[in-house]
DNA sequence: GTTCGTCTGTACGCGACCGCACAAAAATTA
DNA sequence: TAATTTTTGTGCGGTCGCGTACAGACGAAC
């Protein structure tokens, strides 16, 4: 069934991080390392949920798609958090369709796994109820942002947040893609991405979007960012690092490169 | 401190309605019936949570309010749910402003009481949790419809939403307030509402809307309302309604006029 | 009845984004 | 090298909603 291949903590996923040695050692033997390769598709909208998944440098959207066909990213998920959290609260299907964005390892369980050691009532109880706090509100400031922002404020803040989740400053990016996360024309994306690239904030060839000047995309993007930032760095501070002899010094090492 | 005048069950708050009577009984004394006046904010945004409310058949909106002053609705919670669920994923300040739409009375009890039954693990955690999702998955929709959708549409979703948790036709709200749930200019509302109005859907005067034809309203909407209505139906029955010999009908009695 | 404040109807120019469509450029394959 | 596919650049008319502004209409208070 599920392979214990599983690296010893310190791990790059801050929830797994978090829990105490006793916690983990528990859901060690059914954490099975994986590859998250560009596009996969974790769950269809409305799918059932048979692992969830902790990414490490991975970026997964979630994405709200409409029975007209169009789609919008609703919320994005990397090493801060788990994909289905829908399933510790109650439901077993995904109401989103989560695909993988940029890709890079992670870790999985099986939802069996993780609902049990969810009702022991532990350290993991909590740190996915904090986290799902913190994509209820995530998805509120974007429900937000959605409305009352241009394209080109839009597209900073969504590379900014795709940045803040990985390592590279390069990322893997067809404006297609973005435009099917915004919500909006494949052309709209191409005329906004020009407008930062002539502002000098990014460079980009087919498929690949380099972040060449952070803060000043910050300083570009709407209000939004700000708000969704402290919230994700809020997230593995204000939930109770019980600390089980961790080495958090390498997650900072892993930081996004800014 | 909390005045133990809560009426027995049958209640028409359905979370207090599906407990069964022991844990019912546990929070009785610490429930207190409220009025619930139109505009009242029960949290402003990023308050701190004294109580939780139960509305009855008040609506009150959660609204995104955005450092430019701009404002924008993200939620929205009757009979069928709690105000601040974040409380109980694990923050004590709600995100979102919530106030007060279309008054009636509530139920409320102290942050400290809600959560000393949540964390017995009992019904009332199950319930909350499965309501936090069912507020997740409607955020969701609503960020999806902002993007995608026209004011004439979101409009009509937003009345039916609000005509699902007030028990009558008649809604007292005025284009200035719609406005700014919509997050659109107060000229906008005015102009879709003149739309709907023609179209026989709805009548209106000076800060009251009347619903007349709801079959007509449904079809005009977006996709996203049948999207939404399920979710919001699926929920009473979907958590495990233990039924302490609580009176059902009473609450099918109280269900929206349409 | 008169006054006053609130709510609603309407107008106008403007910018953002849409749908559509096509060409150019880069990568991939033959 | 040539052919093909994918990705990006660009244009154009149309629509939606914005910001602003003002007038009329209704209801409450005096």
């Amino acid at each position: 069934m599920s392979i214990p291949q599983a690296p010893s903590p310190p791990h790059r996923n801050h929830i797994l991080a978090a829990l105490p040695q006793a916690d983990y050692d528990r859901l060690a033997p059914h954490l099975e390392q994986i590859e998250l390769p560009l596009g996969r598709i974790l769950y269809p909208a409305d799918g059932l949920i048979n692992y969830a998944y902790f990414p490490t440098h991975a970026m997964i959207s979630l994405v709200s798609q409409q029975p007209d066909g169009a789609t919008v990213e609703v919320g994005l998920t990397g090493f801060e958090g788990m994909t289905a959290i829908s399933l510790v609260l109650g439901v077993d299907r995904s109401p989103h369709q989560c695909i993988v964005q940029i890709n890079d390892g992670g870790i999985r369980a099986r939802a069996d796994v993780i609902m049990e050691e969810f009702k022991r009532g532990g350290a993991l109880h909590d740190l996915l109820l904090r986290y799902a706090q913190s994509l209820l509100q995530q998805v509120s400031q974007i429900a937000a942002c959605n409305r009352l922002h241009s394209v080109e404020e839009r597209l900073a803040r969504w590379l900014l947040m795709s940045h803040d989740r990985c390592i590279c400053d390069e990322l893997p990016l067809t404006h297609e893609f973005i435009s099917q996360m915004l919500g909006v024309r494949r052309a709209g994306v191409t005329t906004a991405a020009l407008a930062l690239q002539a502002e000098g904030f990014i460079h980009y060839t087919r498929g690949r979007i380099t972040i060449k000047d952070r803060p000043g995309l910050e300083d570009f993007a709407c209000a939004c960012y700000p708000i969704l930032k402290a919230e994700f760095d809020r997230l593995p501070a204000g939930t109770q690092n019980a600390g089980g002899g961790l080495d958090d010094r390498h997650i900072d090492e892993c930081a996004p490169t800014h």
